[in-house]
DNA sequence: CGATTTATTCATCAGGTGATGAATAAAAGG
DNA sequence: CCTTTTATTCATCACCTGATGAATAAATCG
């Protein structure tokens, strides 16, 4: 008399499921607390309340996981739409704010995860510094006045300050600019965005 | 007739040695390039050609040894020595000189280390930020006119330029930027930050 | 000298890591 | 209905991690 066996939950769950949207929240969620290398597979099957070996199903592995749940900021084209075509002159506004309304989309889980596993190791600084200047600072200098040279700089000095606002208010969370209205926000760092690109670099001393 | 056993290495060395020394300097290295989590203490302890134990023997653990080989920044008494007691009109050249100054010595490697490992996880941000604030930014603020709240905003702001240099002059390494002189990067973002410390920061639209 | 402290290595631990392949069950497609 | 695809779980692998305790040898101290 073999009693019953104890009824194995393998197989295919009833109706249907989400488990890989599950999974990518999840992931998004811990890489975001966690960065990278703080957070394991098996951590985002245990808190997904799923399987480890579900992750390597829907994914091949770690990297894709990482990648697929950050998705990079939409693309820059459309986060960036209209500034190229913007007088110079007139610029830095639309760039703080087009920063401002990024981070406080739904890409922030993603944002921060990106900065955190980003920032964390050498190779993939280097990715991301070629990323930033190809895509992100040559469409901020486009059609500045002065040499090419120039407007490079110009553009590292904006990503300064840029980067700067999005590590303190959305990453370190420094009070009591991390509470600021966007507008207020706007208002406080636009002229600086604004010397930056248009201003005079070299005052007369 | 058991031959004679091969020669156990096991014991000290004779002569004097600087391993517990050799042990810092890899992992400030390590710990600068890949980051805390990045970094093992195996991966250490090749490095500097020594066995995994003696890290244990010199230092309690991972925590300790990271601990011990970024040595906060000498302390900030020290780097902002007398920022305190300039005119808040004429600080910012003194502050974006000590950071320079700072980042381009002896400490950078630590600090580079200290900012990767830092920002890679959620909890030792928390940190980071407390630290900040209550040792940086309250020198930076001191004296400055106005309200308390106003201050420390003002604060805030200098360290999203300050800190946003940094991070892409020494870390992410933008170019032409990271190879600009210091006089160069004074000059060119000194004015920012001083207009953050005493400029407008409500100009009548 | 002898006793103690320090430096060094080895063997090993328990635990976590990413990954793989097979077993099972439901759904989808013909 | 039968076949194929997809979702799910289990049982492992090989590897790396940080950590510990004992064995050994040199240096130091009395």
């Amino acid at each position: 008399m073999s009693g019953a066996l104890p009824p194995l939950r393998r197989g295919r769950r009833s109706g249907g499921s989400d488990s890989r949207e599950l999974i990518l929240a999840t992931a998004r969620r811990l890489f975001a607390e966690h960065g990278f290398d703080g957070t394991s597979l098996r951590q985002v099957a245990r808190e997904a309340e799923v399987d480890p070996a579900m992750v390597h199903h829907f994914f091949k592995g770690k990297d894709e996981l990482f990648a697929q749940s950050i998705e990079l900021p939409a693309d820059p084209d459309e986060v960036l739409a209209g500034v190229e075509s913007l007088d110079p002159k007139q610029r830095s506004e639309a760039i703080v704010r087009a920063v401002l309304r990024l981070w406080e989309g739904p890409a922030q889980h993603g944002l921060v995860a990106f900065v955190r596993g980003t920032i964390g190791s050498k190779a993939k600084t280097a990715l991301l510094r070629e990323m930033v200047a190809r895509t992100i600072l040559s469409r901020i200098t486009a059609g500045l006045p002065g040499s090419p040279e120039e407007a490079r700089m110009r553009g590292n000095l904006v990503a300064t300050q840029v980067v700067g606002l999005m590590l303190m208010r959305y990453v370190v969370r420094l009070e009591p600019l991390a509470s600021a209205s966007q507008d207020e926000v706007v208002r406080l760092v636009a002229p600086n965005v604004q010397h930056y690109l248009t201003g005079e670099l070299t005052p007369p001393k």
